[in-house]
DNA sequence: CATCTATTTCCATGAATATCGAAACAGCAG
DNA sequence: CTGCTGTTTCGATATTCATGGAAATAGATG
């Protein structure tokens, strides 16, 4: 995980629709949701959701997996888990000890 | 934490340069850095740090005290620490049960 | 192949963003 | 008050972004 990919990712989730639809993807668990079932919850025109999906799978935070005539949305659990982790390890520096964040969450020493 | 304020501080973060100031700030420690210090070591114009710092300040991540004729700028580390409480809590829905992220980065019950 | 549903691409538009030089401003020092 | 240093605002420009309707596409099914 370097800075970069870190930043186009936190980019990523810095628009309020593409986080909502990163949570909802996130608390359906790994099956995901289809793209129309997202798009009903989420509420908007299915072009626009296209391409915030595209975004989110453009960083990796998303995928998409096809289940006969369905597309299955799905979060990647470890992209945000190594995100995470590079903000704790980056960002952190040893005086966020508020939470004993940067002992337990940092997996890989980043860049 | 609400959802809008996640998206705003990882919007902030979503640029690489402001990403790159931001650990420049944590990496600093509490006493922070002098603009012109940032600037240098970052290398741009004033004006353009200064944006980048105004966006920082406004979401929270930054802020900035006066000693003199000098402005520190230190990172707001209890600002990261909720924020990466929010994309544990929000985002990992006890699916990322990879590193036990969840289990021990969430102080807060978001919201 | 024909057709249906689900999804993406094309296209256009308005808004927001990143950038930076020049000028203004804030606060100390004399 | 004057000058000096450090920082922000102003103004302008090029770029990127978010949005969504219409058309095109992908794949399943009969």
């Amino acid at each position: 995980m370097n800075i970069e990919t870190a930043a186009q990712q936190l980019d990523a989730l810095g628009n309020p629709t593409r986080l909502r639809i990163y949570r909802l993807l996130v608390r359906a668990g790994r099956a995901g949701l289809p793209v129309a079932s997202v798009q009903g919850r989420i509420g908007m025109p299915a072009s626009t959701l296209s391409h915030h999906l595209k975004k989110l799978m453009q960083v990796g935070l998303v995928r998409q997996e096809r289940d006969g005539n369905t597309l299955w949305c799905q979060a990647v659990y470890p992209a945000m888990t190594r995100l995470i982790g590079f903000l704790v390890d980056e960002c952190c520096a040893d005086e966020c000890g508020d939470g004993d964040l940067a002992a337990s969450a940092g997996p890989e020493r980043a860049e």
